[in-house]
DNA sequence: AGATGATGTGTAATCGATTACACACCGTTT
DNA sequence: AAACGGTGTGTAATCGATTACACATCATCT
């Protein structure tokens, strides 16, 4: 590989002035300048960013962590982020924790060691270890989805979202409405959307009934298995709408119900969250919430950026949301 | 930042000392690897990446250059990637070109000048700039989906399986089959599998009519579009199956088909590529061929790292795949 | 007893860039 | 004519690690 020295001494001056050259910072003349970049042309040089980052502190680079590669939330948020970034000049480092919460902190040490320029974290689940962890780490962290206590974060209207899809429920005048959610080891897709349920429910004087509630792993199939257990539970009664927390279990739950005859919305309605494209495809398409995850990304970055620049301390802000009624209820 | 200078110090040994602890290479005794291990402990010390690459020549990176971040297919190829690279520790640096021929060379560029360890390249076409910039770069890169020159590349099995899904439709009787495509600046999604189509038209003697041939842009909404044109082209004969050369196409020509009232198989029979999760839960499922993506992502993978190893020089293969015969043929 | 080899540690060069500082030149101002 | 400031370039230290080489110690073997 060609280094700042060959170019240097294949156009004849020292290699301040290549550096010089190459930052369009202090002076450079004429002659110099068009013999360096001559010799820039024919050997294709391109400066290392290692040794560059190893005296600057900076390294380009900024890291996400997510809980699982291959979602269409994390792409769309991901495709997001990267948009900013690279307007910047800035490049995506990716690492996925596969929903384990120890991989959470060892990928935080991880690009601390890389020493990613910032970092944005995509948390399922916040311990007190992770808080130490974020504490400790010398390099900006934001937080997407999730309130981490400490750092910027830009969380999704959960509670507010459900409230509204609950409402448009009741509305049709439905009562018996059943819940599909995950694990509440997810403070904001486990925690705060069934809060949300169950508080609407209540508000309105129905009966939250436990057969009508059951916990998925936020795959289609276990949306399936979910919806099975709600209607095998008590076949005398079932419910007349499923509240699901996101739109691949509603998929799945709405199999189910297609494949007993159920006919939806008239026999049960189902709702989800998330506007995953395929929702509008199915049939009948399903109502639910679009979190505008690109933007949410998009704001991420910006707000990651912000901090990096020593601005936005610890501020927390809630993404916008929209509701997208279509025929599923 | 503490750096292996303080470390040392601490633990009152030589930074040398450190060094070999941290590599586990060369002896270290009992006594200073307990101290050192307790000073590193007590400072939460990393060793910083950009040092270590400046005097290895390795980031522990590998690049991959994406038509597009936020596609299924990128995310599945992504996380197959991921699977087999984190084994090895290694992280992956994305870049997403947008469909644009000149920033994969840009990014090629880019990550020499990061220095990644390998590449993987999901191209869409293949220019002589790029080969040449290729051919220029110390790293070892290997292709993805095209047939990339000079370079171990892993290609879908495009011909026979768009033959075999030709052959499905005329095994059911078709005979006025509609294609849409993509632009043929893309060998293999563009080029090859309507080469497939074309050719098995003619060996059963049926006529391609240009009518019946549409291009989209990979979206749904042009795969509508694509529809609507064929359709609308000559309302007195419409072809009674239709190849879609992706799922997302076949969707939105499904959803055209569907409001114009056509029955789908019963009148059209539509036919995709790619297996979407979405292509198993739209109405009717839509008969695709599965690619196996993450597969085909482990297997570039692992192909980069044996090339990377100085194996596997310019081997060429070819990813399996399954058709998959659902309700919509 | 001297040679040998395993064990344990340190010295110093090196990787490829950036940058503070010094210096030289030259036209303009006082 | 001396002082000054803008231009243009070079010297050398520095970032934080790795590693070739040298050296010291000690147990074992001949």
């Amino acid at each position: 590989m060609t280094t700042i020295n060959d170019i240097a001494k294949l156009a004849g001056v020292s290699r301040t002035t290549v550096s010089r050259f190459l930052n369009s910072n202090g002076y450079v003349g004429q002659e110099a300048r068009e013999r360096i970049e001559q010799v820039i042309q024919e050997t294709g040089y391109m400066p290392s960013q290692s040794a560059k980052s190893l005296r600057t502190k900076k390294t380009g680079v900024i890291g996400i962590i997510l809980p699982k590669i291959s979602t269409e939330t994390s792409s769309r948020v991901v495709s997001g982020i990267n948009d900013v970034m690279k307007k910047k000049g800035m490049q995506i480092l990716l690492t996925d924790t596969e929903l384990d919460p120890d991989k959470e902190i060892e990928y935080l040490r991880l690009l601390k060691s890389r020493q990613a320029d910032g970092i944005i974290l995509l948390a399922t689940n916040i311990s007190e270890r992770l808080q130490k962890e974020i504490d400790a780490i010398p390099i900006p962290v934001v937080a997407l989805g999730q309130d981490v206590p400490g750092i910027p974060s830009l969380t999704y209207a959960d509670y507010d979202a459900s409230s509204d899809m609950m409402q448009l429920l009741i509305g049709k005048g439905h009562e018996r409405i059943g819940f599909i959610g995950v694990s509440n080891t997810d403070p904001a897709v486990g925690g705060i959307r069934q809060k949300a349920y169950k508080e609407m429910m209540q508000k309105h004087g129905f009966e939250v009934r436990e057969g009508w509630i059951a916990e998925g792993d936020f795959s289609i199939e276990s949306g399936y298995e979910a919806m099975k257990q709600i209607i095998t539970s008590d076949r005398t009664e079932v419910p007349t709408a499923i509240f699901c927390v996101t739109d691949r279990m509603a998929t799945g739950a709405m199999e189910y119900l297609k494949e007993q005859g159920f006919r939806i919305p008239e026999d049960i309605a189902v709702a989800g969250i998330g506007d995953a494209v395929m929702s509008r495809y199915i049939t009948p398409s399903l109502t639910t919430v679009d979190y505008f995850n690109e933007e949410a990304g998009e704001a991420t970055a910006e707000m990651l950026l912000a901090t990096m620049e020593g601005k936005n301390y610890n501020k927390k802000n809630m993404h916008k949301y929209r509701l997208i009624k279509r025929d599923s209820v």
